[in-house]
Parts: C-alpha cells; structure tokens; sequence
DNA sequence: CTGTTAGCGCGTTCAT
DNA sequence: ATGAACGCGCTAACAG
C-alpha cells in the first residue's frame, strides 16, 4: 500500500538487517545502546509507523476489542450506554487495547449478528452490551478455542457468558425504602418494555420489597412501553384517570420519570406534593429538573471498566467460568420525593 | 493462532487448491457452480470465518475507519455526539465498513493523538469529531501519499481537511428572526466556551443578525462556561441580578437552555411571559421541559452520514480539494418563546 | 476454470 | 549482538 515507510527502509538506511531492526524497535533491551538510538532516529525521521496488519498475522492477536450496542430505530442512544462506552474506551487505551464498535438494530444479538463480527476477525474479544439473548455462534468455538465474550448492563451468566450489571436490585430496594419512610402507603410503577431483562428485575425488586413492608397490596402498574420520554408521558396519562391516585411513582428510568413529570405538571398536579416520583439511571438531567428528580445512579462507565478488566483477566486465564460482576447504585435523594 | 480453521483445512478436504478455494469465496463467479457449492458447504460446515489480518495484509486496506471524539473530564458524552456516531456506524455498515473508536482528553486533537492511532495503521480513514485545531504529523504524509481526515462538526477547511458541519449561522439568524418575530427587542446571549469554534460562529451570527435588524444595542452576553446544565445555571444566576433584564434569551447550547431555563423558574420567573428562552442543538429532553423549550435540532446524525461517504469519495478520487458541507438545522418552536 | 508461484510486512526461530 | 531464513493466512499474478 502506497508509500509507507516500512522496517526495510529503515533497514538499507542504516545498513543493518531487518530483524535487527525489528527488535530495536520492539526489544529495545536485545540490542546494543548504539544500534537502538541509531534505529530510533531513523524510524522518527522517517516517520516509521508500523503496520498492523502484518502484525496482528504474526503475532495472532489485534489487541482489539469490539463493543455491540443495541439501537433503536428513531430513538437516540441511551445516555448510558455511552457512558458505558466512555468507562470502556478510558479503560481500554490505558492497557494499550484500541475499541471497535458496531450498532446493532435489535436489542436481541443472534448469531447472524456474531458472525458479522467474527467474520472479520480482527478481534480479541467481544463486550455485548445490553443484549437480552445470546445464540452462541459454532465459529465461537472451533476447537475448544472460543473468543471471549462479555455481558454489559445484562447477566447473562445463564447462558455461559462473564456479565458485569449493576445492583438493579438493591437500586430499587433503595428507593422504596426511601419513599416509605417519606410516609408512602400507595405506589404506582411505571414499566418499561416487559420483555426487557431490566424490567422485570426492576419491577420484580420493586414488588418483593413493597411486599417486605406490607405495602404491596396497593401498586398499581402503569405500562410505559420503551424507555423514552414519551411513554413516560403515556403513563403519566393513565396515571392521571386513575380514580384514586397513588402518592408515589416509581418509574423504571429517567426518561420515564421526566416524561411523566412533565405531564402530571401539565395537568396542574404539584411534585411532590401531590404525587413523588423516583427514577433510575442517574442522567444528569435530572438533576435540572423543577423539581429535581430522585434517582438511583448506575454505575456505568465503571462497568465499562470493569468489563474490559475482566476480558484481560479471561486472556490471563484468571476468570474461567461465567462469573457475575454486580456494581452497586446510588441513591439520589432529590425534591421530586 | 489457535485451532481457527482456515483456507488450506478446507482446501485438503475438499482436494482443491487453496486459491481455489479463495476465490470460490471472494469472487464466487469465477469458479465453477460445482466448486463454489462444494467450497461453500465445506466452509460452513467447519465455521470457516477468514482472517481479517493476513486480508489486510495482502489488500494494503483494512475497510475500517477511526473516529476521534472529544471528552471531558468528569463530563458526560455530548448527545450530539453520540447521534453524529450513530450516523456514521449506519452509514459505515452499509458500505461493509468497521468503526474504530478513540476518545480523546482534550478537544484539541494534536500530533501525539494522530501519531497514537496511526501507529497502529489500522485505518484507512479518519474522522475527527469536534476538533478544533489539527496538526498534521508527518506520519500522514509519508510520500504524497495521505491517510485521508474529515473534520465533522468544526470546520477545518482552512486547515486542509474537508469538513462536514452544520449551518449554525442559518440557525441563529432563523432563532434571532422568530424572537424577534415575537416582538422581542431586548436580547442576552448565554455564551459557551469562548475558545471553542461553536461559541464564535454562533455568537457572531447573533450579533450580526441583530445588527441587520437594528437591535444589536441591547445585546447583553451572560458567560456561561463549558456546554453543560451547571453552566447555565451560572448563566441565569448572572441574569437574574441584571438591573434590567432582556425579554429574549439565546442560548449556545440546549444544555445551557435547560439550566437556564431551570435556574429562572427556581426564582419565580414565568417562561416565556418574564423571559423567552432559546437553545440549539434538538436534544430530545428539550421537548420534554416545562414550558418545553425551542430549539434548533442539528442534523446531527445526517451529518455523520454524509461524512462516511465524503471519505467514500476521498477514496475513490472524486473529491481533491477541502470540501465544505454545510447540512441545513431545523428552528422548533416550542412554548419557551 | 483451476493449479502454481510469489509475496504482503513483520517477528521469531536458528545460526553466527 | 546481529544476520539469514522461515512462516503467519491470504490474494493476485501467471500458466496451463
């Protein structure tokens, strides 16, 4: 390819062979003082760059790993998945790893969607973030060999994949806790889409802990639909026909809570006087809201973090089974509660 | 490396040739039916999945391109941003391109960034997000031959990179023309980063706008500070003491809007009656504020597109000179004016 | 239409 | 400490 300036121009330049040439540049220590500097000045002066290509086919890795983000159509990309990203990317450049990324159109990777990917081969291994499902391809394991995959923000533990997730759990335990000591008695809770994991992780705390305190006979499940603001408003709609309103709403995101803000303001009701709401995800947003939302706030760029550590320590044989990484929230005590 | 299966494995069991089989891969018409199904079946039935970087190698291209996106310490990503990405992984996917992704600390991208991922020579491509400066390496031009850059968001003709931008002037001056529209005479700016190219442009289509229509003279420019809530905050604090205040505010950024806007009402300001309050950059929570606040939404993931295939052109020698597109914002009129 | 040959640029054996 | 030779997996010439 075109000009580029490669070892062996560096070679007859300096007069010394090739390989010698190779190691002064990547064994430094293997090489006299004199031929290294030598070497290095060269490189500089041309301005060597090295070819990873060849590299990479040498040496039978890319150093290189691929992050899966699921999109949806017309939506724009959840703040936190590029957060998650942010954690992945600082991560990756500090062990030296270079971050490629492909936007998948379904929240659900199928094994067509693997094979795009491992068609190319240029990776070491896979971060899925937020996938629901996961149909492990046979190109995954040729001969006992697999490419090492990853679960972001879902575990998917179940299905033999190392996951790393946040204490969604805990998030909600937390903020029923809170609004019951507010004084609460009667709870709404305003789902995402029901097929997602977070849903019905969400719900399911939000429900086994009201349980808990006695206070389950009075939830009333509002239908959002996807984690927009929009359908916070939808819910914010049903919420208002309600013949007897709950005090407390616990949505499943922040998009959903500040859609729903937003409406039951329309509609002339005070926050939180007539009715608190509480969300999930931490946006920054929500702190800018009249009022301010509480919320719970996912750890996501240490996910991030956290997952590109433990696809080193998959490299390193350290992990070898399907172990579950679980990052603990943050309740945000806000004036929406 | 490793056990993957590769083009000799199915080459002996299929008793033909390697090239062969290569061909009957890549360039299935020019073998017969009967090798090309023979070949096919075989390689699905061991999981071939190719090498992409003995590919590469012999190809001289890898069919991927980098892009360089700004971050801030401490800051989330810019929505913006990550819909510019979202346009161009769409757009790269479509033409069987990869997307390599590098964040970089500061958002003057300099030689040591360049040099850090041309080191790798892994693209064939680059895209630099919301650079402001950009100082060629040498790296870039070994021998008359160049690694192609677009600048998307800032423009960077005059540092020889085409660039793909947004019509900011446009869109201030239609901002300018509704409020006015409105009856407004009394106008404040609320100002981003002051080095930064958006701050000037925006600014400066401000003043000259107001200066066609003859009301420049009651311009009062509120600092704000980097492109996030806080800023805004600090904007309306600074408002709020003004002895008299402008009817009519324009922000740089529907960040600042959003912390303006939530700062006002915090002091019992009616918006728009006391204050008319604009923004730029159609962020989708703007539609969701109480008043929901006018904006103007940036093409932001048109923008990402139209980059991808300029870098198409590039490539394929249609375009030789630092081209400018400028893609056309659209004015949202919302109830915050 | 298929087999043969050669080589992409680099790192790593072997020798020396 | 340095040089020579080989091979990573694949494609593109050139024959046949």
């Amino acid at each position: 390819m075109n000009g580029r300036v490669k070892l062996s121009d560096i070679s007859k330049k300096t007069g010394l062979n090739v390989s010698t040439v190779s190691r002064a540049l990547s064994n430094p220590e293997r090489v006299s003082e004199e031929t290294r500097l030598l070497v290095q000045e060269v490189a500089a002066q041309l301005g060597y760059v090295g070819n990873a290509a060849a590299r990479n086919l040498i040496l039978g890795k890319t150093d290189t790993i691929m992050v899966l983000i699921p999109t949806f159509p017309g939506q724009p990309i959840s703040p936190v998945f590029t957060e998650v990203l942010r954690g992945i990317c600082e991560e990756a450049e500090s062990h030296g790893l270079s971050v490629m990324l492909q936007q998948n159109l379904s929240q659900a990777v199928s094994s067509d969607d693997a094979t795009k990917f491992l068609r190319t081969g240029t990776v070491d291994g896979v971060l899925l973030l937020a996938a629901e499902k996961w149909t492990s391809h046979h190109a995954f394991r040729p001969k006992e060999h697999v490419l090492p995959v990853i679960s972001v923000l879902n575990d998917l533990t179940s299905y033999g994949l190392v996951s790393v997730v946040a204490e969604e759990k805990q998030a909600f335990s937390e903020i029923v806790d809170h609004l019951a000591a507010r004084g609460h008695r009667h709870f709404a809770f305003v789902s995402g889409p029901r097929e997602t994991i977070h849903e019905q992780i969400r719900f399911q705390a939000t429900t086994s802990h009201l349980k808990r305190l006695g206070l389950l006979a009075d939830l009333v499940r509002l239908e959002g639909g996807p984690f927009d603001l929009q359908s916070g408003k939808r819910a914010a709609q049903a919420f208002l026909k309600l013949r007897t309103r709950p005090t407390a709403v616990i949505c499943c995101s922040d998009s959903l809570a500040f859609g729903f803000l937003h409406e039951v303001q329309n509609a002339g009701l005070k926050v939180p006087a007539d009715v608190a709401i509480a969300g999930y995800d931490g946006l920054d947003y929500t702190a800018f809201t009249t009022p301010a939302l509480t919320t719970s706030s996912q750890p996501s760029s240490e996910m991030g973090c956290v997952a590109v550590r433990m696809l080193g320590d998959i490299w390193n044989k350290k992990i070898l089974n399907p172990t579950l990484a679980a990052l603990a929230p943050s309740l945000l005590v806000r004036q929406s509660t």
